[in-house]
DNA sequence: ATTATATATTGACGGTTGTCGATGAAGTCA
DNA sequence: TGACTTCATCGACAACCGTCAATATATAAT
């Protein structure tokens, strides 16, 4: 998941070049995992504290552990964020990396 | 569109705070026009230039030309991009601000 | 061991999305 | 007018996504 400090940039840097089929895929997939309400409300919860505990999250929304669940897997697989268990519980937390790579495609 | 200079931030800033419902929704819908491989490439495409035939961008691509009719059609209510007609060719840019604020949205 | 709690996984269901072919709307040029 | 070009819209279909109930896994406590 090294891979997200060097996406490339979509648009409005001076540097802007055109987009390989992979990168293109690349940052599509990373953008999907914010196309939901509920993974940018997790994202925004995140950013509140260093780490969030899963038993927090299913509370907060009002949708079914199992979601949850599934919200956080997506947003893990995208490298958006990443958890350790501690005893029964598991704890969830950004990586500012990612997020601040994404925005970098954005522009500079 | 122009609410979307006042997109909020979802993380990573020191006055991240907690997102309305209205609020999450807006950005997942934004994020969601960029969760497109292929309009990714639009927009890289549209940021090498003032503005973009339609008839480029159908040559650019290897889809059918409604295809690429219906990805502008998302990323131009999504006001990321903006279109007007000359003739018998549309032409799009991009609007700066629009990703500029999405950018916003991951950071200071 | 048993029981309880927290989280992840599976399977299923309805709604959404990306794609195409066909068609429509609007302009251009003989 | 009529043929032609460019782009948008419509209708259809397969694939994908968000959601839940049920189940599995793992840890803790008694």
């Amino acid at each position: 998941m090294k891979s997200i400090a060097v996406l490339p940039t979509i648009c409005c840097s001076p540097q802007t070049e055109p987009l390989t089929v992979p990168e293109r895929d690349e940052l599509a997939a990373r953008f999907k995992a914010l196309a939901d309400p509920t993974r940018v409300a997790i994202i925004n919860s995140l950013s509140a504290a260093d780490e969030v505990c899963v038993c927090n999250l299913t509370e907060t929304f009002e949708l079914s552990q199992p979601t949850i669940s599934h919200h956080l897997k997506v947003l893990r697989e995208a490298g958006l964020v990443e958890s350790s268990r501690r005893g029964t519980w598991a704890y969830y937390r950004l990586v500012p990396d990612a997020i601040a790579a994404l925005r970098g495609a954005l522009g500079p």
